[in-house]
This record gives structure tokens, C-alpha cells and sequence, in this order.
RNA sequence: GGUCCUGUGGCCGAGUGGCUAGGCUGAGCUCUGCAAAAGCUCCUACAGCGGUUCGAAUCCGCUCGGGACCUCCA
């Protein structure tokens, strides 16, 4: 197997991927603020990294991923009225902050549980660890990086340049960063335009606050991230993830943060996935033109023609290389829809072949179609190597579905392929169907009664059939039909059936 | 304004200089009591203009269009 490769956002380029230590990975994704529902925005990193997570230790790496959750609120914007989300909207909504982030986090929760994301090793929170958020910036301040005004504490940007590269991540030039004009109030606290906070002192008004050395207040915007990854990842580790949005300030300031508090930079290998956009622009909060994942689950909203399955919101994401943008439209999602049904349907058709138990037979073996399939398998882990490129898998595993369809069909006999060749075909397409991937079935989870039920209908009418009743066997069909359940008679003589 | 990314067939999207990705839609055919599914075939695109090259969607330049970041943001 070739090594794997990734597009690293700190050097602009692929890079041969080695973990630090051997047969091990440390992982931190930016996970969501828990202040507000997720939209469809936020499933991209979720299902990305997960499919990296998934990857990653299908080749081999005990992984440990760390996911945070913010639930101490930021601020709306630096300088303005010092809003904390959290606390704002808690009055609002008459609830307890905490009431609040464990809303929404338990429909995060939920969310990830239906695209099958795995869990992260860790999930922390950031008002479970502001203890290490207030040891990491008093170290800051001892080395000279940070000052305090009037029971705020700021980064001296400018006195960090001095010496590093701030701005190496996003390519920024810190003399621009300086030009821009904007009035903002509180900036005058601020040493240089450049600078960010690290703790701020808290308005009486605010709910979420607590002790520090310079007084009652709350952590700054991205210290949280630094202080966790530290504490459970180390000093370096191998890989952090989150969106491109989030390269400044927030992942540049992180690097500042870390490299003072460790004396070494923080991260080896920084990956970023790009954003779903919508009719051309990125969806956020801010530009009003978020579709909440349970608004896309019940088709509950506007823009959304009808209610899409989870899966087939992954497998959208997943049919796009993660640092494209990639655009939302009801037809591209029923596009997916059915492409997922077709690749479903095809795997569970290999499922049964070889349940089926045919006899392979090594006289008759196609060693055109052998190698071909072999190629098409094989290119599996050569295409996730290269940067995670799910797209090309996909591409690829629909080149199979007509082999495997026909197959089925009795088209081409089974016997034609090797046993070895047949037992990597499906190996590889359970591993990363299954497996990395981690698609499941759309359809509804059929009960025995139902099954019970069906098979009953089932029998009916194929004993209509054999007498030519078609008035029976097609009223049958088709109040099912109605109902949302479909029947189809297979080649061989079967009626199988699947719930639209 | 600064930095960066991007423009592919009806739609969504891969694309490493040469060998027409793939999905969805549409059309035709095969199979079939019919239907659905499945299989086969077809619709062969790279914003525009120049340049480099034996050869460019792919490299370079310009023009036009779209976007991201520079402020909370996945």
C-alpha cells in the first residue's frame, strides 16, 4: 500500500503524512458552538473528518480525536458590546445557560449519531477546562506575549512578530492586518489594531463568568483550543482540522498561543475543508441563508423540496473532494439520493451473492474483467492516499455497480472471477462502503412483523401471477405502491421490495 | 482596498499536458403479462482572448464572471 498524503494548509501542498509517534495520531477538530442548531454547513467537517478519522485507523493508527465543544459563548464581534451568544440568548429563550448548551448539545449529538459519525475520543467543553485556559495565559504573560488592561488580558501580536511568522498559516502580512481602518470601540485598550484577547472582563450583565487572576470575566475567542489540545494531545500534535473560515484569526492565533505557552509549534499537519455554499454563497448565520439539518431531514424549509435521509446528505459531501466548495440545490441532493440508492442496492446485491454461496470455478475465469476489477478495487486506497479523494473512490465503486448488478442478473456468471478476486472485490466494498465511508441503508428499519407481513403479500400475489390473475397481483403492487413500498420481480423469479 | 481560491456538458461534480472520471436528468434499445429495477447505447464539455508546446481543461499572460478570508462563523 503507498503512503498516504495531505494537502497541508500551513505549507500550501501534499505531504507525505507521518505520525509523530508511530502507529499513533493526535487529532483535534474545531467542533460546533453549541449556542444554536446545526445547519448543513456544519455537517461538511463532521462527515469529513470522520472519514478521515474512519481512514486513518483502517490504515493501522490508534487515533485519539479530540473534538471540543464550545459552550462558554465568544463574542459577537471584538470591541462592540461585549455579548456573550450563550448568555444572550439564554434571556431570551428564558432558559439556564447550561439548559441551553445541553439543548443543543444533545441535538448535536443526535445529528452526528444520524450521518453516522463516529464519536470523538474526547469531546471537551470549554467551560469544563478554565482552569487550563487561566494557567495557559498566565504563562503568556510571564513570557512577555500578553499584558493586562483594565481586567482584560490582550496577545501582543506585534512583540510575537518580532520573532515568528504570525500570518504563515492564512498568508497573511501583518502590516496589511495594521492598515485596515475599522473603529471599533474597546480598541483603544488594545496595544496594536493586530492584537487579540485572551481573557475579557465581564460586563455585570453577563451570566456566564468566572474568576481570574484580573478579575470576573470570561476566556478569550480561541484560547480554549489551545489549552485543550495541549492538555490531551500534547505540546505538538499530528493533525487539526476544522473549517477554512476558521484559518484567521482563530487557527492563526491558536499557532501564536501554543508556540509561546510550548516553545514549539503546535500543529504538523493543519487540514481545512471548505464550505457548502448556496446559490453561490457560503452558508453562515451571518448571511442569513442557513438550512438547519433538521429543517433538511423533514424538508421542513423553503429552499427544501422534500425531507433528505441523512445518508444522503453524507453521501453528497462525500461525492465532492473535501476543499471544494460545494453548492447546494435540491437537484444535486436527489441526484445524490439516487445515486446513493443505486450503490446501496448494488452492495446488498454482492452481499447476497455471496451469501448465495456460488461455486467459483478457477476453468472459466474472465482475466480481462479480473484485472479490471481488480484495478478498480485496488484504486480504493490509492485514492484515499491522495488526499482523501472520497469523490474518485465513488467514481470508481459505480464503475463496479454494473458488474455486480449484472452478476446478480446472471449476465456475467459469477464463475468468471476467481475466488481470491471475488473475496477482495467484496472485502474492499464492505471496508469502505461500511466501514470508512459508513454509509447505511436508507430505507426504514424493517421489523420482523412487517417482514412477516410482507412475505405474506409476497406469496399472494406471486400465486396470482402463476395463474394469470394479474387484476390480483397488480392490486397488490400497487396499494403498496401507495402505501410507499415498492415491488419488483426480480430476474429469477423473486419479488423483492423496498420502502421508497 | 489587501490576500487567496475558483469558472468543466441540462444539473452536481473528478481531473496528474497526450489515453473521452463518475453521479443525476433526457433519448433509444434489451429483458418483462404489465410496471419498476437492472443491463446496453447515445447526448463528448472544459468562461473569453493570446502565448508556451509536437500536443493544454490541465502551464503562462491578459480580460470578464463567481467566491472565501481580512469581524462571530464549519
Amino acid at each position: 500500500m503507498g503512503e498516504l498524503k495531505v494537502y497541508n494548509s500551513l505549507s500550501r501542498e501534499k505531504e507525505v503524512f507521518k505520525s509523530m509517534t508511530p502507529g499513533l495520531v493526535g487529532m483535534y477538530v474545531c467542533g460546533p458552538t453549541v449556542s444554536g442548531e446545526s445547519h448543513l454547513g456544519h455537517a461538511r467537517p463532521y462527515i469529513t473528518f470522520d472519514v478521515i478519522y474512519r481512514y486513518l485507523m483502517h490504515l493501522g493508527y490508534k487515533v485519539r480525536y479530540v473534538r471540543n465543544i464550545t459552550d462558554a459563548g465568544h463574542f459577537e464581534e471584538e470591541g462592540r458590546e461585549a455579548e456573550d451568544k450563550i448568555s444572550k440568548k439564554a434571556v431570551l429563550e428564558k432558559l439556564e445557560p447550561m439548559e441551553l448548551v445541553q439543548k443543543y448539545t444533545n441535538l448535536y449529538h443526535w445529528a452526528m449519531n444520524q450521518f453516522n459519525c463516529l464519536p470523538p475520543s474526547i469531546e471537551p467543553t470549554a467551560t469544563g477546562h478554565i482552569v487550563e485556559q487561566i494557567n495557559m495565559i498566565e504563562k503568556i504573560i510571564a513570557d512577555g506575549y500578553g499584558y493586562v488592561v483594565n481586567g482584560s488580558v490582550y496577545f501582543d501580536v506585534m512583540k510575537y512578530a518580532e520573532t515568528h511568522d504570525y500570518g504563515k498559516l492564512s498568508g497573511r502580512v501583518i502590516d496589511e492586518q495594521l492598515e485596515t481602518t475599522r473603529d471599533l470601540e474597546g480598541q483603544e485598550e488594545k496595544r496594536n489594531k493586530a492584537d487579540f484577547a485572551l481573557w475579557k472582563n465581564a460586563a455585570p450583565e453577563h451570566i456566564m463568568r468566572w474568576k481570574s487572576p484580573w478579575g470576573i470575566g470570561f476566556p478569550g475567542w480561541h484560547i480554549e483550543c489551545s489549552a485543550m489540545s495541549t492538555k490531551y494531545l500534547g505540546e505538538q500534535f499530528d493533525i487539526h482540522g476544522g473549517g477554512m473560515d476558521l484559518l484567521f484569526p482563530h487557527h492563526e492565533s491558536e499557532i501564536a498561543q501554543s508556540t509561546v505557552c510550548n516553545h514549539v509549534p503546535p500543529v504538523r499537519y493543519w487540514i481545512h475543508n471548505n464550505m457548502i455554499t448556496i446559490n453561490g454563497r457560503k452558508m453562515s448565520k451571518s448571511l442569513n441563508n442557513v438550512i438547519k439539518l433538521t429543517e433538511m431531514f423533514s424538508g421542513n424549509h423553503p429552499m427544501v423540496e422534500k425531507a433528505y435521509h441523512p445518508m444522503t446528505i453524507r453521501f453528497f459531501i462525500l461525492q465532492t473532494h473535501y476543499r471544494s466548495t460545494l453548492d447546494f440545490s435540491n437537484e444535486a441532493l436527489q441526484g445524490a439520493e439516487k445515486g446513493l440508492k443505486r450503490l446501496w442496492e448494488a452492495y446488498e446485491n454482492l452481499g447476497k451473492l455471496r451469501d448465495a454461496g456460488y461455486e467459483m470455478r478457477d476453468d472459466q475465469v474472465d482475466t480481462d474483467l479480473e484485472s479490471r476489477i481488480t484495478k478498480l478495487v485496488s484504486e480504493f486506497d490509492e485514492f484515499m492516499n491522495d488526499d482523501f479523494s472520497t469523490a474518485k473512490v465513488l467514481a470508481n465503486m459505480f464503475e463496479l455497480v454494473p458488474l455486480i448488478n449484472s452478476m446478480k442478473d446472471k449476465t456475467i456468471p459469477v464463475s468468471s472471477l476467481s475466488k481470491e478476486t471475488f473475496g477482495l472485490l467484496q472485502k474492499q466494498m464492505k471496508t469502505f462502503v461500511e466501514d470508512i465511508f459508513a454509509f447505511k441503508s436508507i430505507n426504514e428499519e424493517d421489523n420482523e412483523k412487517l417482514r412477516g407481513v410482507m412475505q405474506l403479500l409476497i406469496d399472494i400475489r406471486k400465486e396470482a401471477r402463476g395463474r394469470k390473475d394479474f387484476v390480483t397481483s397488480d392490486k397488490i403492487r400497487n396499494q403498496l405502491h401507495r402505501l410507499g413500498i415498492s415491488l419488483k420481480d426480480e430476474k429469477d423469479g423473486s419479488i423483492s421490495w423496498s420502502i421508497e
